[in-house]
Parts: C-alpha cells; sequence; structure tokens
DNA sequence: CTGTGTCTGCGCAATTATGCACAATGAAGT
DNA sequence: ACTTCATTGTGCATAATTGCGCAGACACAG
C-alpha cells in the first residue's frame, strides 16, 4: 500500500538533484557506498531503472525525474514542517487550554484576557467543569487544581496559591437564626454536601462538627453550595472571594487555619517544559499577587 | 537545511494516524520499540514533543497533527510515485529515443510510424546524426549500430542484420568510362572516404584494392558518399536499399561477402530489461523479414 | 598518447539500529 | 475490589546498516 522506505527516497532524491552519488553523499552526509546501496536498494524493490550509470554520475531516467519533482516537493515540506514546530516550541502561538476551578474563574478569566493581550497570535481556551479535564489526553494543557494531587506521574505538581474558604450566611439568615456558637449549633441549619466521605478539609468539618440533622441542604458540587449560602439556605462554605464581592453575606465563624484550600498548578509533562506553558505558567504565578488569595 | 530522518517523520506519521506506538508498529512491520526510539529520536531533535505519553497511546499534539498532515500528503505522493514507475516499468509508454545510421533510416522510420500506432502512449524520438549518441548519458535508449561494438561494459549488443553494400555507379557513368575490371581499373574514378584507417570491410577493400589516385571524391561518411556516387561521381559504395529504390545506378562488380555490414542492437544495460525497451526490440528483429536485408 | 583527477563499485570491519523478552502502568470489565 | 487486557518502556543479544579502504573505469588536459 504506502510506501516503505523514505530514507530511500531522500538518498534518490539528492541523487537525481546532485547528478552523483558522491555529490549526494556529501549532501546528505554520508557514505557514497551507502548512497549506492540505498538505490540499488530502491530499484530493486520498483523494479524498475531510477538512474543510468556511467563514470561521470547518474543521470536520472523519465523514473528517476520523476522522483527528483515529488522528492523536491516532499523536501520542502519537511523543512517547512520542520521549521515550524521548532519554531512553535520557543513560541507563544497555537492554542492553549487551561482549565481550573469555578471558584477562582472570576480571577482567572480576566487574567487570561490580558494574558491574551500579551501574545494576540494564542487561542485560548478556559474550561470550567465538574469534570476533570484530563491532562494526559490533551484535552487541557494547563489546570488550576484544588486538593492533592493525584499520584499521576506523567503530571508535572507546583503549588499555585491557598484560598481560603469562610463559614457565611446571609445577613437576612444572621437576623432570624441569631450567632452562631457551640451551644447555638442546634438551631441552626447548613449547607452541606452529598459525599459521604468528602476530602476537602472544611468539608470535613461540616461532617464531624455540625450535627447531620442541622444540614438541611446539601448539593454535589461546591458551587452550587456557595449559591444555596447567597440564597440564604443556611450556613454554608464559601471561598472568601464570594464573600468579598457580595455585600449580603457575613462570617459566622472566624475562619480555621484548615479550612484553607491549596491550589495547585498542573501541567503534563509532556508539555511542562515548552515556552508556551512556562510563559503562562509564569503569568499565573506574578498575577495572584494581585489577587485577594495567599501565595502558596 | 533539508530534513535528515524521513523514515522517522514516516513513523511518527503512523502513530499520529493510529494514536497507538503498538498499532503504527503492526503498521511498519516493525517492533514497536523502535517506533518509540523513533519518536524520542524526531522529538529530540526538532525540540518539541510532538505527542503526548499515556497508557491508551500517543496523543498528537499540535505539532503532532500538524506533522500527519504533512506525512499524510508524503505518503500519498509516494505511494503514487511508486505506482507511476513500477507501472512504467510494466507499461510501454513515456519517451523512447532511437538512434540509427542514416543508411537504414528509410527503413526504420516506417517501422517506427507502425510501432507508435500500437503504442500511442509511446513519444519517440528518432536520431540519425553523423555523431554517437551516447547510450550511456541516456542521449538514447535503442541504437542499431555498424561494425563490432565498443567495449563498453554496460551497453548489451546483440546481433541484428546484415547489411549488403555493393559497388555502384549511375548508367551515364558506365556509359562514359565502361565498364570495371581488374585491367580497366586504373582508368576509373572512385569515390572514397578520407579515413586512412577505416574500419568498415568495404572501405578497406576500396583502399587495398583501388589505386590511390583512381579516388577522386573522398568525403568522411557514408551518407554523402551515397550521394557523391548517385551524383555520377565516380564509382562507390552504396549500400544496397539505395541501389533498389535508384533506378539511376548499376552494379559495377558483383558484391563480395566481406563488403556487408554487420548491423547490431545496442541498448544501455540499464534499461535493456525494461518492458519499454524489450518490445521495440522484438519489434524491431520482427521487422527485418520484411526488409530487404540479411538477416542476422 | 600518457598522466591526473573524479567517480563508481565492492569486500571487510565497526557501528548502529533492530528484535525479543520482560517489567510496569493504566484502563476497562466482572 | 480484583482480574484481565492492551499498551508503553527498557536491557540485552542479534542482525542490519554503515563507513573505510582500495581497485577499476572513464573523461579531460597537456
Amino acid at each position: 500500500m504506502s510506501f516503505s522506505d523514505w530514507d530511500e527516497i531522500r538518498t534518490a532524491y539528492q541523487v537525481a538533484r546532485m547528478g552523483t552519488v558522491s555529490g549526494a553523499a556529501e549532501v546528505l552526509g554520508v557514505h557514497h557506498a551507502t548512497v549506492i546501496r540505498h538505490i540499488d536498494s530502491l530499484e530493486a524493490r520498483l523494479g524498475a531503472k531510477l538512474f543510468q550509470r556511467h563514470a561521470r554520475g547518474y543521470t536520472p531516467t523519465e523514473a528517476g525525474q520523476d522522483l527528483l519533482a515529488v522528492g523536491g516537493r516532499a523536501d520542502d515540506q519537511f523543512s517547512q514542517l520542520a521549521s515550524r514546530i521548532k519554531g512553535r516550541g520557543n513560541e507563544v502561538t497555537g492554542e492553549l487550554l487551561i482549565t481550573s476551578l469555578t471558584a477562582i474563574a472570576p480571577l482567572v478569566v480576566p487574567a487570561l484576557g490580558e494574558f491574551q493581550e500579551a501574545h494576540p497570535d494564542l487561542e485560548i481556551q478556559f474550561l470550567t467543569d465538574t469534570r476533570l479535564y484530563r491532562l494526559e489526553y490533551g484535552e487541557a494543557h494547563v489546570a488550576i487544581r484544588a486538593g492533592k494531587p493525584g499520584d499521576n506521574q506523567d503530571n508535572i505538581v507546583q503549588p499555585y496559591c491557598t484560598l481560603s474558604t469562610v463559614l457565611c450566611a446571609t445577613r437576612d439568615y444572621l437576623d432570624r437564626f441569631g450567632p452562631l456558637s457551640e451551644e447555638t449549633i442546634g438551631q441552626h441549619r447548613f449547607v452541606g454536601t452529598t459525599q459521604d466521605n468528602p476530602r476537602a478539609p472544611f468539608l470535613r468539618w461540616l461532617v464531624d462538627v455540625v450535627p447531620k440533622e442541622c444540614i438541611r441542604f446539601r448539593c454535589n458540587d461546591i458551587d452550587s453550595m456557595s449559591q444555596a449560602v447567597k440564597a440564604g439556605m443556611g450556613i454554608g462554605f464559601v471561598s472568601s472571594l464570594d464573600l468579598q464581592t457580595s455585600d449580603d453575606l457575613v462570617e459566622m465563624l472566624p475562619p480555621l487555619e484548615e479550612w484553607s484550600i491549596k491550589l495547585w498548578l498542573v501541567t503534563h509533562m509532556d508539555l511542562h517544559r515548552t515556552a508556551k506553558v512556562q510563559t503562562v505558567l509564569r503569568f499565573l504565578k506574578e498575577k495572584v499577587s494581585d489577587w485577594p488569595v495567599d501565595p502558596a
């Protein structure tokens, strides 16, 4: 079906171009005996003579001239391909797929807008979803993840920042149910998670400290929890960002150290070294200082 | 400048196409370890990752997808090239360069016309010239040559036919000078060659038998000799074909065996095996029976 | 005609690439 | 949770490719 030895075609192409075996050998950087063997092998497989041999060199036959044309096109294509790829390795172009928690999306998106300004050739796709985009399948190039990273050896993980969560409720809720304390905890209603064994520390606190019957609304993702709290459905954890942007929320308890969420920058091993990924990583790390979060 | 390892591009192309190293290895007919090494080598040279590795296979990056496209085009081109060349080896197409003595050109040309009818895809160039077209440079594919072939190892020589030459003059000359005999030879005028040591037997006969002073007109090629004889300038050798087509010529002596010229079909070693050359050789040999010449 | 340089062609030795076996990893099905 | 399957990745022996040196042939210059 398809042709087997592309190197032999390349050799034959150079012979057709140079007109001599020795000249082709010099260009190819191999011994002239190698060139002769390639030609012989190629002609044997094609069942036709590509060159007429004489003491002054190799003269292409019709087939050889045909190969000269085809080989020339391929040579150009490959050279341009190599240039593109090599260039692309050191440039910040093409597409960049980045995914993050929805919690810090309001911070990340404007930052990426600024990054896009600095690199106009970049097509940025920002992906926020409950499901995990898999770096190893190329679904994302850079991911901002929470909690302890998976033990996937292919992913390179570095600490990014710490996002503190606070236990809040609406002012309206506070007016109706009063302040929260160890004694009054049984009279309050909470927004929790459907997970029995959550891995996030603040969710574990909910399970461990708050009586089950007090958790009146459960949802499966943190985003919905935040919205539930804002809707006045009870006391729950929202990120410190939500607290700062919403005038309606009040803290119900002083924040605990353990409630904070460590965020990590995760990249696939294969792409981590590229200039594109390195550039956006550096940019994101610089941006942290402008954000209302604690650096890692 | 140009890219070095086309085989590695081919390997990478198949990996990008198949999605897995194992699949590509099967298609390529090599071990999967070889494929991995090719990819590693190629990526190292390009300085960029072509694939993201994971347990389910190799996913092409942007560079990999670029290579997939370029490799696909090259694969098509090479396949088509191989088909063309393989086909051309078994078909009678393209161009055919054939050269012969001018002496038998009147016989060869109509035959080639017939051959052209049988193979419309063939572009035939018929070359007659005093100078020797060199087969080894591709200046001709088939040559009809006279006399003993050169000791060139690259040329394949086979006997073709025997062209007899006759010693003739015009009727007008015969009327003026009378018949030719051993006694009257001194009173005749001959058309000879400028060469002191000709290799053709009949020219040697001229040198050996005819007195120098009787050779009144000399020219350097046989064609001119024939025309000189036809012009009535003297007695000279013309081919039997000339005698048969010209009513004005008469034989001056019964033909000698040694005057006949052996003709040879000469082809270059590299092209001799091809269907095109074989076909035209077979055709030319068949045509001999229709010609007023003696078979070899 | 003889010398000189260049190119092809071939045998042998060294280097390189390849194939094989096995381990490791991850994903999907039971 | 465990098994099973397919895939990637690596050390080692083998095979294939390559490089080297020299011989032969041809063209060109003097």
